[in-house]
DNA sequence: TTAGTCAATCTGTAGG
DNA sequence: CCTACAGATTGACTAA
């Protein structure tokens, strides 16, 4: 679980943070500067657009710089009154790539190995590790609904009409897993895994 | 106390 | 318009 290791302050550089900076809950500590990790990570995720992808649009993914690279006047943004509409961005084929490819060798990094990987891709820390985090937890929903599924479908082959309906439930569940795209092995080549 | 994890949820965006 | 996807947020928890 915990890697060891130099910790940089990363903190949330969103929303929350930004919005609550004023009480800043439990993330109390936590909020050393948002400002500045935003800031930062858009600053970088500018750059990044630059070079990192040329041309992408592969999956339809649309790649994202421009929405990164917004208004560039970073913090100003935030300070325009109203509501902030929270940002998503959109990763680009190659970060995602890249990513896939490093979570293909191994699940957890170290933070030594974040800030590399982050700084390789022009991303934050906390965007690196906010995507593994993702990652892990989408990739044991989805064993779990496959092995769910498995069984599911043995019990119905082997002719347990027991629990036929409860069994169709559970199979049609299967079937409209919202995580399915996630069965694309990203570790190989692009294609589908059979499940 | 801090920074990390998981799990769940929220939400922006693209595609039908 | 609705849905799926995926990045971000939240909250409970843990280890050092």
């Amino acid at each position: 679980m915990e890697m060891s290791g130099a910790v940089k302050p990363v903190t949330s550089f969103f929303i929350k943070d930004i919005l609550s900076n004023k009480d800043c809950k439990r993330l109390g500590g936590k909020c050393s500067s948002p400002m500045e990790k935003c800031s930062d990570w858009r600053e970088e995720s500018e750059k990044l657009s630059a070079h990192l992808y040329p041309l992408e649009s592969t999956t339809g993914m649309q790649t994202e710089s421009p929405d990164t690279s917004r208004p560039s006047s970073s913090e100003s943004s935030f300070s325009s009154a109203g509501k902030q509409k929270r940002s998503r961005v959109a990763f680009t084929h190659l970060q995602v790539l890249e990513l896939e490819k490093k979570f293909s060798h191994q699940k957890y990094l170290s933070a030594p190995e974040r800030a590399h990987l982050a700084s390789t891709l022009r991303l934050t820390e906390t965007q690196v590790k906010i995507w593994f985090q993702n990652r892990r937890y989408k990739t044991k929903r989805k064993q779990q609904t496959a092995e769910l599924c498995k069984d599911v479908y043995k019990a119905e082959g082997l002719g347990l009409r027991e629990d036929l309906v409860s069994a169709s439930l559970i199979t049609s569940l299967c079937k409209s897993y919202q995580y399915r795209p996630y069965l694309w092995d990203y570790s190989g080549a692009w294609g589908p895994i059979l499940w």
